[in-house]
Order: C-alpha cells, then structure tokens, then sequence
RNA sequence: UGACACCCGAUGCC
DNA sequence: GGCATCGGGTGTCA
C-alpha cells in the first residue's frame, strides 16, 4: 500500500524527530552493541501491543482501517505510548479532529499541538476542526491534492461508506460527489465496474493475496474475498478480480471493467491472441503464465458476446484519486487478511 | 544442498542437448506447477528454522560456526529435521548412483527411472551402478568423454580427493560436502570463479558492455571493469570474463569457472574443435566472430594444462538465487558504467 | 528450428 | 531495493 507506507513515512518522521536525540543518548550510555533499539507500540491495529520487529508490527497493522502505530527506542516509552492511547483511542472517541489538508506532514490529528506543528512554516496551509472523523477526512479530500488523500490511506473509506447515508449539502460534498459520478456514468445500460488485486508481501514467502470487485457504494455484488490457490501473487488477484466481476455482472449485461493491470487488461485483449496462435507460448517461448485465469475470464467474454453483451476495458491509473480504484483497491486489501 | 545442485545440473544438461525435451519440461512445469518443491532445513544456524531459498540458508549459516542444514523436498521433512528429529533420508542421502558415462544426457542420477531414460535411445550406451558418488564420478572420468566431465561440474572434485575419505554418507557430512561442492568453500585443489558480463543497450549503437570476476566476499582479485575495445557487446563480454578469471588466478591453480554464459562455455569447450578444423569458419561458412578471445582463453587453458592445472567449466543458471552469480552480475553491470 | 545470455520498455504488487 | 508478468530487440552458435 502505497498509501499506507507515505504515511507511516510521514509519522515516522513527524514523531521520530522529538525525541530521538534523548533516546539515542541514552541508549548509547548503556549499551555496548551498536545497533538501535526498537519498539513497535500499536495502539491501533490487530492486537494492540508493543512488538519489537516491524514485520510483526506491520501484521498487526496491515489492512487495519485507522491502525496507529509508532516506534520508540525505548520499551517503556513504547508501552507506555500504547497504553495510554489504547484506551483513549478504544473506548473515547476523541472530541476533536483536526484536518491539515495542506502541511507537512497533512492528516488528521486530534491533538492541536501537533497539528500546529504540522501547518507551521507552510505558506497556505490549510486546515480545519472538525468534530467527526469522517468530516476531517472529507476536508481533507476536498481541499488536500493527491499525496494528501492518499496519505489517509484506509480512512479513505469513511467518506466512501458514508455516502449513501450522508446528506450531501455541502458544496465541497456535492462537488466530490457530482465527480464521482462523472466518473461513474455511462452510456445507458453499461454497467462500470472496479476490480483490483492485492498481495502483501508479494513475492515472498508468506504472500497473501486478495481479490475486490466495486459495483458501487452499498452495492451487494461487491466483493472482498481471499485469492484461492496456492499461488498468491499480484497478477493472479487482478486477474480473479475480472473474473469474478464478469462472474458476477448479469450474463446478459454489458459491462466496463476499470482496472489499473495493464497486463490483466493486455492479457485477455491482446497478448493472447498471440499466445492461442503460439499455443500458448509467451514471445521468448517459455509457456504462459496464469495461463488458467485468462481462459476463465475468454470463456467469460465469449459468453457474453453471444448475449449480445459487450465487454470493455478501460485502464485507471492506480492510487489516483479515482474514487472506485480507491474503493475496490480497499475491497482487495481486506480480502487478503482473510483466512 | 547437494541434491539441489545435482538436480540443478541435470536438468541443464537435459534442456541444453534435447531441445523436444527441454520444451516439454518447461511446458510441464508451468502447467501443472509441478515444479520441485525445496525446503532448506537449517537445524544450526543464527535462526534455526526451515527456509526456502538458498540465498536465505545462506543468510542463516554464514559465518555460524558448526552450522547444520539440508535440503529437503517436502516441508515436513524440513521441519521434523530441523527440530532436531531424524528424518528417514530416502531421496535426500541416495544409496545409489548410476554412472551414464555415455547418454543422453551424460551424469549421475539417484534413480534408475531417470537413468534407464538417459541411455534409452543412445547406441553403445555406458552406465553402470555404484554405491558411492566418488566412484560414479571416476566411472564417468574414465568412461566418459570431455563433455561428460565437464557436466559433472563441482563433483569432479570428489575424485581429485584421496581414496581415504570417502563414506561420506551422513547426513552431516553431504551437507558439508555440499557447501564444498557448490559454495565452493573449495578443498583447496580448485579454486571456484565466477563470472559475467554485462551490456546496456546490448545491439544498439550506444552499448557499453563490462566485465565482472568473482573469487568470493571481500577477495581482492574480484574484478569489475569496463569492456576494452569498441566491439560493446554481451558475448565479448562473457568472454573476456573468463579471459579475466584465467589471469587472475594463479597459473598452477585449478580453476572451476561459474558462467550463464552458454555461448561462453560452448565457444571454448566444444565449438573451437569444429572451428580450429575448418580454419575458423563456422558450420554455415561464416567466419567466426570473437575468434580473438577465443583464442586467448584457449591459449589460458593450454598454458594451465601444461602446469598440471585444470580448468572446469560450469554453466549456472543466471538470475537464479546463486549467491556467486549475482555477485558476478553486479560487478559486470558496475563495470558497464565505468569510463 | 533450438539454446543460453544481454538488454529496452510498460503496468501493477510490495 | 525486490517480485509478478508481458511486449519489443541484439549477441552468437549448432
């Protein structure tokens, strides 16, 4: 998640610089191994806790909606941190949110000290209280560019859910509304639908990987779900996420499938009619990958052509502020943490 | 990893001399993803656990006094032995080894199956059954012609090695003959360099082209320089790698040159017999490019034999996860960018 | 026809 | 920095 990783860059550095010099000092004095001690405090996340490694921390957090995490060169700083946060952020909503659309770091801050921190020295910033998360967010998207939406990563998703529920008078709301829309109309009875893939860790060893389909705010077809098979990769979940949404449209019913995959796009509307020729060899004659998911999702096109139904595919740069990608890429992050 | 390597190095010699053949392995191995599966065991080591890459058993025995590991095919395996149990070694400690002396593909299999497959079809095939590796590896020597030494690659150390330590059947004892083979922790007698070459813009007019030689962390007759001449390409730098690796080990020293570069290896083991026949042309009539390194390497190698030095040579798989190799190919790509 | 390299490019996923 | 994947291409030989 590149969203996730600019901001925890950001508080990273935002926080790291207070109290670092003590720390250091101080463990220096002490110890005589060269290496700086680290503490992961979760306040937020799975299950809340000090970890000592940031792979642990990082499972504790990754694809947490509103995960808090900090680190400390010092346990009891860490424990403490994670503490006193943890009942504060658990139990008590807090009071106030502050919105720095346009700072350094932006975010959302409930503590006005650090917010004011973060405006200072820059010229224009802008910044709000609020009294509801799910406004500081929508500030945030509506005066704040693209790094700073991203930057909000999974609380994105307050200002998506709300939608439907919000009486959107504002004309902030109804202007990021009426453009979500735009984006979404189409061409009489063309349904538009988002997919996306996901995968932690892709690569690796313990690769998860998930699978999101976006029909729309509350639309019951959407769907989040663990990527099947014991390949877990990137490409493997872009490409079940297409064959699920046509899986799931009505047979009969034109679609538009907005995906950020290129090769998922490529795959089944041009490379593989090379490939069919080829017998399914790639160019340099080795054989094609997720050779199973494509024919799946041809099988799929082909029935829907003999409907009559038409399939397109549009391409969306991934992690714009495209509203959908945003919704289906959340849709794919959770479905890999499932079991 | 003994088996891996041995595994390793069939499956090279099988795809590089039956091209029907090499097709269909790939083939199978994408379809079905049959592909062997490995499990390094590390029972002593920093993190004593189960891994699955070599580059990370690496990682976990590397500098580790008395570090333990082995290679295993299945995950509980590795895990049980890990634990500390003893594993029943079937597939991983072979009894028995059939010697193709004469074959298609020439080598050492564990399994008859796979031997009996490597002499079908071939007129006057030579094999033979032994109950030590040592003695596969003489029968081949001495059975065999200079292609089929040369496939056996690392193993023919085992017959430089005096008569007196062999049994070598333990568990602990292949492992530690494995490292000898393939981490090259040589046994004094060869000295294992490995070698690449690099070239940006290979065929373009712009190509700068670089040569890396590696001997092993932090040796000082490492190398990476810039390819001479205005000829930039990646064949003439494979070549000139090799050049390199022959100057730069002592004349007396048996050397085991690691290269990707089958051109390479082919150029200077079997191609230059056919070439030095027909006065440099090759088997289309055409002059033979590169003659002058040629040459040069074929000179190296005379001088070493006149010494009493051999010379091996191994193909390795490139951008495999062979520690030796990647080091090799960060020297040549560095080199490519030197003046 | 095959094989091994050497690249150039593109999009994701980390 | 790495993997997942693909498309173009040259360097060279049998």
């Amino acid at each position: 998640m590149p969203a996730m990783a600019r901001k925890r860059r950001a508080e990273a550095a935002h926080e790291g610089s207070s109290s670092a010099d003590a720390g250091q000092d101080t463990k220096k004095r002490k110890t005589d191994k060269t290496e700086e001690a680290k503490f992961y405090a979760v306040r937020a996340g799975h299950v809340p806790g000090v970890y000592k490694t940031w792979a642990e921390c990082t499972k504790q957090t990754w694809g947490f909606k509103g995960a808090h995490y900090k680190k400390f060169s010092s346990l009891s700083d860490a424990k403490a941190w994670a503490a006193g946060k943890h009942v504060a952020a658990s139990k008590d909503t807090p009071s106030k949110y502050y919105a720095v659309a346009v700072g350094e770091p932006t975010g959302i801050y409930t503590d006005w000290a650090e917010a004011s921190e973060a405006i200072k020295g820059t010229k224009g910033p802008k910044y709000k209280k609020f009294f509801t998360k799910q406004e500081a967010v929508e500030y945030i998207i509506a005066h704040g560019n693209k790094a700073a939406t991203d930057a909000l990563g999974a609380d994105v998703n307050l200002a998506l859910k709300s939608e439907s529920e919000t009486n959107a008078n504002t004309e902030e709301e109804t202007s990021a509304q009426a453009k979500r829309d735009d984006t979404l109309t189409h061409n009489g009875d063309v349904i538009p639908i988002y997919t996306d893939g996901a995968s932690s860790s892709n690569g690796k060893v313990g690769a998860r990987a998930g699978v999101g389909v976006w029909f729309g705010n509350g639309d019951e077809r959407n769907l989040s779900e663990r990527l099947q098979g014991p390949l877990q990769t990137n490409q493997r979940a872009e490409l079940t996420a297409i064959q699920r949404a046509l899986e799931l449209a009505p047979r009969d019913a034109s679609v538009q499938i907005f995906s950020d995959s290129a090769y998922s796009i490529k795959c089944v509307t041009e490379w593989s009619v090379g490939w069919k020729a080829r017998g399914w060899q790639t160019s340099k004659g080795e054989s094609v990958k997720n050779r199973d998911l494509v024919e799946k999702i041809l099988d799929l096109m082909a029935d829907k052509r003999e409907m009559g139904a038409l399939v397109m595919f549009k391409w969306v740069k991934g992690h714009a502020s495209d509203p959908g990608n945003i919704a289906a890429d959340r849709l794919a992050t959770q479905g890999a943490k499932m079991a």
